[in-house]
DNA sequence: CGGCATCCTCTTGGATACTG
DNA sequence: CAGTATCCAAGAGGATGCCG
């Protein structure tokens, strides 16, 4: 794509990478999606996979289901049952989260070995 | 892989979706990255291009390089001259953006839908 | 040109307690 | 079980000014 789409003016809504940035930049949102890519889960259940307080996982379901990743489905039933689960949108964010994956575990690799060098010139 | 390891002890370092969104969660992060995947760029070029001022560049960048990301390399001339590149693991990084940006891109055309559909239920 | 130091503001999100 | 309400601490990052 042309840069000049993201350069200057860097608006949510016109360049694909600052876009995708707002989206995914807080604590939780690439946790929770990974969560949800298996399945609907209840709400309990992310709380117990995640370790996140139930004040910050509400908020973080809510603001995802308000940019349409997410959608909720309330069970009428006694004890309450609600379950999350991936939208359209939100599911063809699986590539992403793929390669996320994929890097990060190269970039654990690499800061493993920048320690093995590290305690190698400190025992020189 | 095992989901487990991003249960209960969420580490940087142990978990790649962790890790990586520790990593990129800033607001220029990616941006920087995406700047610096066709080849070494000067500073002065990056805050042109990027619509950010020279303090917040400046953090950002010595970051990126303490994570290992980039790599800097001066210039002994007058007026200086300081060059940014990605590192291995930096370049490594690319299929990431690549995912990031083609997501994006889809997510700006739902966008679009969503504003259509609702200017269309507002003029009913 | 390519920074750093300082200050200051705003947002994120954690802790805690309460509710249907 | 699945939330909401309130309060609060920490950190990201912008503005400005100075320096080699």
């Amino acid at each position: 794509m042309k840069k000049e789409q993201c350069e200057k003016a860097n608006v949510f809504g016109k360049c694909p990478f600052v876009t995708t940035q707002q989206l995914i930049k807080g604590k939780w949102a690439i946790l929770i999606l990974h969560e949800l890519s298996d399945g609907p889960v209840r709400f309990k259940e992310l709380q117990r996979n995640i370790d996140i307080t139930q004040a910050t996982l509400s908020s973080q379901l809510k603001y995802l289901e308000q940019e349409g990743l997410i959608k909720r489905k309330v069970y009428p039933e006694i004890p309450p049952r609600v379950e999350y689960a991936l939208t359209d949108i939100g599911y063809s964010f699986t590539p992403v989260l793929n390669e996320i994956e994929k890097w990060g575990m190269k970039y654990i690799d690499y800061l493993k070995e920048k320690n093995k060098e590290k305690s190698v010139s400190a025992n020189s």
